[in-house]
DNA sequence: TACAATGTTTTAAG
DNA sequence: CCTTAAAACATTGT
């Protein structure tokens, strides 16, 4: 989704039009975002777990986030925005457009070439080196009468871990989502270590925009493809799997091979 | 009709 | 102050 927008680069955004009742304008509103950003000229985009940042020159930074449904496309520059699209940046060649149905996602703006704190400081990527096993212990700790799967599921330590990458990682370090944080050894805890780096490298890797509208799919050996509907069949040992909810989302899970 | 959905934040309670 | 559990957000499809 950056690498579309980002076909934009170097282009100056003439008009801006930004739907002020979409929910995703909460963090600021419509109005000063086509403000900032018309006049602009678009010169780079960052990724940090699934959020986006997009530098407009000395103009602002534009972050987003674009939940279950949100989408980024390139469009031809007199597309005419349907119903989902809540912000439409246009330059001389382009319509830059975001769409998101179910207004999970969110934006925000913030005016000048320095990176705001809400940018600066995220909380590092699971496959940056400053990930350590460490970190993850220490909260793990913090968080230990709480599910590991509830656990993976929280950003400021895991950024851009949901639901199935979650149930992916315990599916592939052996751990059964129900169990409590602060119960795992270290064995487990450099399993999970391990599998979190692994899961997220892959998936950077395979699930990628390829073109248009194509997507790579994680290996086939992933509990990915076993995991949305009952019936599924754990790809290591061929046992059935379990659905039920834990940490209040569905997960999918192995008891073959997590415990 | 009711429920669940590839996500994350907010809330209220402990 | 910190931790925990659950609800919330809006729309679509089964």
């Amino acid at each position: 989704m950056r690498r579309r927008w980002a076909a934009g680069v170097g282009q100056l955004v003439r008009s801006t039009e930004a739907n002020p009742r979409a929910r995703i304008f909460r963090d600021c509103s419509a109005t000063t975002i086509k403000r900032g950003l018309t006049g602009a000229t678009l010169t780079a985009s960052e990724r940090s777990g699934k959020q986006l940042a997009f530098l407009f020159g000395e103009s602002g930074w534009l972050a987003l986030h674009l939940g279950m449904t949100g989408s980024l496309h390139v469009e031809e520059a007199n597309f005419h925005a349907l119903k989902h699209d809540h912000l439409v940046l246009r330059t001389d060649t382009f319509s830059l457009v975001f769409r998101d149905p179910r207004m999970f996602g969110a934006l925000r703006f913030s005016p000048g070439k320095t990176r705001p704190d809400w940018w600066r400081d995220r909380p590092p990527e699971i496959v940056d080196r400053r990930f350590t096993l460490a970190a993850l212990r220490l909260f793990l700790e913090r968080r230990k009468r709480t599910s590991i799967k509830a656990v993976l599921l929280m950003q400021e330590r895991f950024p851009g871990v949901g639901n199935w990458m979650a149930d992916e990682i315990l599916w592939r370090a052996g751990i059964n989502p129900h169990r409590k944080a602060g119960s795992l050894n270290d064995s487990e805890c450099k399993a999970l270590h391990e599998a979190l780096r692994f899961v997220c490298r892959g998936a950077l890797r395979t699930v990628v925009l390829e073109k248009d509208n194509h997507w790579g799919d994680p290996p086939s050996t992933w509990l990915f493809h076993q995991r949305w509907a009952d019936g599924g069949k754990c790809p290591r040992t061929g046992m059935q799997l379990r659905r039920e909810k834990v940490g209040g989302r569905t997960t999918c899970w192995s008891p073959s091979v997590q415990h």
